[in-house]
DNA sequence: GTAAAATATTAGAATATTATAATATTATAA
DNA sequence: TTATAATATTATAATATTCTAATATTTTAC
């Protein structure tokens, strides 16, 4: 009826899904993307993006707070980068699938 | 500065982000994981889901309209199924990433 | 034709998300 | 110590999403 993968992914939808909903939003995922080469500070996301400041820190302070992204001050500056290892790899499938 | 991959990806935000989206719920996940096999009936995935009928097949018409699922009327049953390959992909990349 | 099954539609309340503006905090440089 | 740069916080309006209930439509079986 239901095979055991299939069976795996449906008991973590949950989990999944609110991974997904974290990279559902165009700046959220553009930030993403930026974030693959390496951290970057909080203005630099900003210019990238093209959206307010405050837009981009609560943006950036949510994903923290989902586990996805860390944060290190050093001096004025706080700089953000990819802290989960799953949410790399699902960046990289994503530029796989659209980006060929 | 920016590499061409990223560059890439970086246009397509606005697109991969709708369809991220889609998955970014659990029930639709669930659905769309369910699909992976083969078309189902409004009526089974309801059933798979626990969510009421008519919550379902807004969803199954939602996802229709972004272009991810198509449909089928056998009689009084309704079949859908996955019709984006591109969203196939996906979903196999996350039971490789989240399932293993 | 009428009833029942399957699905779709509509409307609306409840909730969540997004974006903006204003202000606060923190750190550095002068 | 004051001004400035960088980031965070708060509050809120605008918008979008989700869920439910009620009803409508379509198809088949009788």
């Amino acid at each position: 009826m239901m095979n055991a993968s299939l069976a795996k992914m449906v008991d973590r939808c949950d989990e999944v899904s609110r991974v997904l909903k974290v990279l559902a939003h165009p700046d959220r995922l553009k930030v993403l993307c930026f974030l693959m080469e390496d951290g970057k500070s909080v203005g630099e996301l900003t210019d990238f993006c093209g959206i307010s400041q405050s837009a981009m820190s609560q943006f950036l302070i949510r994903m923290k707070n989902e586990g996805v992204l860390e944060s290190a001050r050093e001096g004025a500056k706080t700089y953000y980068s990819i802290s989960d290892p799953n949410l790399k790899k699902l960046v990289r499938s994503l530029k796989e699938i659209y980006c060929k």
